[in-house]
DNA sequence: ATGTGC
């Protein structure tokens, strides 16, 4: 076969079983692209339908393959894992596994990872996976994690450590009920919002008495890592301008129809991944880290330390959105803060023991009440947990509508389907606003390419695990004036 | 989600 012919392969290390998609020529550059896109020193290759180990070229390989990488292991091939059903314990031999869904359509191959996450990881209890399960790189997200209170495994939370939502009244109001002249002259006032700050602010923010909504620690840590502080960042982030459409409760004395609301997504930057990158770099994927060592007391102090660190960066972010508009800051209140992306000790009900809950892509059901985001151009929903000590849901809720396909899959098909990317800036839904520059952004975070978020709201008011406060219409969305990736 | 390499 011609060296220089290029190949697409689906490469998954095992045994965490993150996969990525490569294009590649040479067994050399496969083994390259394998240690720089799995963050491990990958070392030897197999076909994963035969076991057959790759020793001298990719000669057995062809388009579309599925390969294995391990760091020095032999592959064997086993049996694939048995079909399961949602809505149901999948195994309980030994670790309980959960998936809370039943009109949200959850992939098998998101299922297959949970389960696959019950089988590698020791000192596993109980994983639960929310409505908006999704496939990640390794771990799903949508899902929590609890294991035995002695270990913490920081591949579980990811690198986004301290991401969340923030929720914020603000003392902005439209007069009629669709005021878009003020909507369009507020889009354009949303500039600066990507740069970054100067050191003196973002030093002094960091020192200051923040409540938000409770008190949130001060952050003390080197310039060098802080300067994208009160940047939104990208993926999935953003800010969004929403007004009340129904609000289902009138006891909630802190929500008015009369003004608008804030809401923020976006966690640690790049922080967060240093992090995660300090603790698992070259040291294999699934590294527990046991209570009574140095590396647990330090991650969990540079964990916490992002979760203050991430939720000082939403406050920020409010903040400089709320500016831009030319309003007092002072005059905002956040309702909500919550974290989709940490880990917490906590008493199960149950038995009284103690477990790690470590939340991927989860919104805490036992802190109170929490937004739950649509996709772009959709409702979000201000909802309450109906106990806040509900064991059986992994004191979670989903924290989103979750992915219907991955992002390049959104890109190929959207970018096709609609070819004019400014008519995206309008949402075709709820004629809200888009402030997008990053095309690729435009199409990879298409509405379409999640699942409808009315299905996992009723998964979860069908589990009677929430009911509704408040119906959310988005009015701005503010992602990135950034135009890189284009 | 992110920084980095091709």
């Amino acid at each position: 076969m011609a060296s220089n012919a290029k190949i697409r392969v689906t490469v998954t290390l095992q045994p965490s079983g993150k996969s990525s998609v490569l294009i590649v020529q040479t067994l050399d550059d496969l083994l390259r692209q394998c240690s720089s896109k799995l963050r491990v020193k990958a070392r030897r290759i197999f076909l994963a339908s035969t076991g057959e180990e790759l020793l001298t070229d990719l000669s057995k390989v062809s388009n579309d393959m599925k390969l294995i990488v391990t760091c020095g292991d032999t592959y064997t091939v086993t049996n694939p894992p048995s079909t399961t059903q949602t809505n149901s314990i999948i195994d309980s031999s030994k670790v309980s596994v959960q998936v809370i869904a039943n009109r949200t359509l959850v992939e098998q191959e998101a299922i297959d990872q949970l389960k696959n996450v019950a089988r590698i990881y020791p000192h596993v209890k109980h994983i639960w996976g929310m409505p908006d399960l999704h496939v990640g790189q390794a771990t799903p997200i949508g899902c929590v994690v609890a294991t035995e209170p002695s270990v913490v495994y920081p591949e579980l939370i990811g690198s986004d450590i301290g991401c969340g939502m923030s929720f914020v009244r603000t003392s902005l109001r439209l007069v009629y009920e669709d005021d878009d002249r003020k909507l369009s002259k507020w889009t354009k006032q949303l500039q600066g919002l990507d740069d970054y700050l100067p050191k003196e602010r973002i030093d002094e923010f960091l020192q200051s008495d923040l409540q938000w909504p409770t008190t949130v620690n001060k952050v003390n840590i080197d310039h060098s890592e802080n300067e994208q502080l009160g940047t939104i960042g990208a993926g999935n982030h953003f800010v969004e301008l929403q007004r009340i459409e129904e609000l289902y409760d009138d006891k909630e004395e802190d929500l008015s129809k009369d003004y608008l609301y804030l809401l923020v997504h976006s966690g640690s930057r790049s922080l967060g991944e240093r992090i995660l990158r300090e603790f698992c770099k070259g040291k294999g994927e699934l590294r527990g880290l046991e209570k009574g060592t140095d590396d647990y007391d330090i991650y969990m102090s540079k964990h916490d330390e992002a979760c203050a660190w991430a939720k000082r960066n939403r406050a920020l972010i409010a903040q400089r959105f709320l500016t831009c508009l030319g309003q007092m800051t002072t005059s905002a209140q956040c309702l909500v803060d919550i974290w989709h992306n940490n880990v917490v000790l906590k008493d199960l009900s149950s038995d009284n023991s103690q477990v790690h809950l470590h939340r991927k892509g989860a919104a805490p059901s036992d802190t109170g009440r929490v937004v739950i985001p649509g996709s772009r151009g959709t409702h979000s929903y201000l909802v309450e947990p109906i106990d806040q000590n509900q064991e059986s849901s992994g004191y979670s809720l989903a924290h989103g509508a979750g992915r219907a396909m991955s992002r390049s899959k959104a890109h190929q098909r959207f970018s096709g389907k609609y070819p004019d990317s400014d008519r995206l800036r309008i949402t075709e839904t709820l004629d809200s606003h888009v402030v997008c520059d990053d095309k690729q952004l435009l199409y990879e975070e298409h509405p379409e390419a999640y699942k409808t978020i009315d299905a996992v709201i009723d998964d979860l008011v069908e589990a009677k695990l929430i009911r509704v406060i408040a119906k959310m219409r988005p009015l701005i969305t503010y992602k990135t004036r950034l135009t890189h990736k284009e």
